[in-house]
DNA sequence: TCCTAGCTTAGACTATGTCTAAACAAAGAA
DNA sequence: TTCTTTGTTTAGACATAGTCTAAGCTAGGA
């Protein structure tokens, strides 16, 4: 059973076919997927499987704390099932390759507190943003 | 004149009139506004703007370097004139206000070389969330 | 003046995501 | 078991954000 069900089931959350296929899809991979695409892999073992609870199932799991929603370009949303494990991302600005990196320290620590306005601050995330090895060599 | 049109015009841009209006609006304003946001303000001064001439306006500032694209919920970009000038930014999670704010390191120093995947990283931008001095009382 | 290149416009179109109403499914009560 | 209640899933309509297209407009140079 794969790690992310378990999590999901300890919150009192009904496991359907349904929720398990997305949950699995979701998890199986080590890209951070969009909606449609976890949906057009889902239909491959669940053709009867409906856009809406795709979309529904993600949210929620969003809303279980459980899955990471990432906006990191304007298009669409890509969810990230490692909700549990801090890290931060990098992109290419070349062909939009993203990996899960670790930083030395976390960036909360990094803002003063005359820089916070008042706000309690819980968590900063790190978009980085460069070349992959293949682009750079596309550059030249 | 707006110091974003004098930055603009460096790089040979004509500035139209249509330009004009809507580099003074992202300009004159201290919150980052939606592109919908833009258009509603630039028409006041200029009611016959189109709404095609804002997005690609603003792309094309993007594209120049001169604006920032945000990109912090999923709903719309955001756009920011300061991109000249190195900041991060605060997001309550209660309203989704929203400030700039500077850190007091950069993060691209605190990413590993061997988290680093072979790229040239350029830059990192953080963003922080949390909730605000209104929204914490909110919440008691 | 005319020509050309680039700019602007309205509106059609696309992509992404949400909502609605009805059908369906599972768990507990009788 | 059957009934009831509650939550889940579905198809498709709808909403929002943004892009594209084709036509007209404008400014500057020959």
């Amino acid at each position: 059973m794969s790690d992310l069900v378990t999590r999901l089931r300890r919150h009192n959350w009904r496991i359907t076919p349904q929720r398990r296929v997305i949950a699995e899809t979701l998890e199986g991979s080590h890209v951070h997927f969009t909606a449609e695409e976890i949906l057009e892999r889902a239909v491959e073992r669940m053709p009867e499987l409906s856009r809406a609870t795709v979309y529904n199932t993600l949210n929620e799991m969003v809303a279980l704390g459980e899955v990471l929603e990432l906006t990191l370009d304007g298009r669409s949303k890509r969810y990230d099932p490692n909700a549990d494990h801090e890290h931060h991302h990098l992109i290419c600005e070349g062909c939009g390759l993203m990996k899960d990196v670790h930083a030395m320290a976390d960036p909360v620590d990094w803002l003063p507190g005359d820089e916070r306005h008042g706000f309690s601050v819980t968590r900063g995330s790190i978009t980085y943003r460069g070349l992959c090895p293949d682009c750079q060599g596309a550059e030249a």
